[in-house]
DNA sequence: AAATATTACATAGTTTTGTTATACATAGTA
DNA sequence: TACTATGTATAACAAAACTATGTAATATTT
């Protein structure tokens, strides 16, 4: 499980804790394994969250305050659910709002230009 | 002078080269500080780039072929342009083609969902 | 019944990328 | 004189994600 095939890496980075975030604000709560198959639905297979890169980007959040952890025995498999603290919910808006803006701000670099729109 | 001024540093990275490549592809040849100045410019301040990243950027592009350099005094001073080379050419359109579907990608996965449209 | 794939979490080691800080040097301005 | 801008350069460090590996339960296929 790549997090990124279809992009290469250096593209990808930065954007991993923001997704998760942003996955987390829409469904509540979700497990590991939930959100690596979410980002991959979502981006039609062109983003591929790997475990090395996800559990350690999860546990910062966690770390930071942004996560609270649920554990749930389903059977005799352990899933821990991730949830949203307060201080999470904020720390999303803020982040969507950069991602978004720097989105535009990269367009508008990589948009042609001609002699006739500089 | 710092690369990013207004966006988290992980979210920039990785974008750094294909600008270079994009410029480059608009204004035939270019240095070093000129490159800082005109994505200074274009990204409105929100994008500064520093030396500690360009300079190992452009070595970089140069060591895999994709640019070449004229070095040309100024006065006393020396400046090193960086020229596209035929493989720098088509590295950056493909570069660009898929930065584009990246953030397309992107926009969809931190774009809204609600019931109805999931 | 055995083999394989999927689900599920976890981490040590490495690589990539960019930043911080620093260095050298010329030219213009307060 | 000191500061700012122009101009190139690199060593040391930090952050992020990847590769590879490990454990283990469940489901599916042969």
């Amino acid at each position: 499980m790549y997090y990124c095939a279809m992009y290469s890496k250096e593209l990808v980075k930065g954007t991993l804790k923001t997704i998760i975030l942003k996955l987390l604000e829409e469904n509540d709560r979700m497990y590991g394994y939930e959100i690596t198959q979410k980002v991959k639905e979502l981006s039609d297979g062109k983003i591929l969250v790997k475990e090395g890169s996800l559990y350690p980007a999860l546990h910062k959040l966690v770390d930071d305050g942004l996560l609270t952890t649920e554990k749930e025995s389903i059977g005799k498999r352990v899933r821990i659910y991730y949830r949203l603290t307060s201080d999470g919910k904020n720390e999303t808006v803020s982040r969507l709002e950069e991602l978004q803006d720097f989105i535009q701000t990269i367009s508008i670099i990589i948009s042609p230009r001609t002699a006739f729109n500089v």
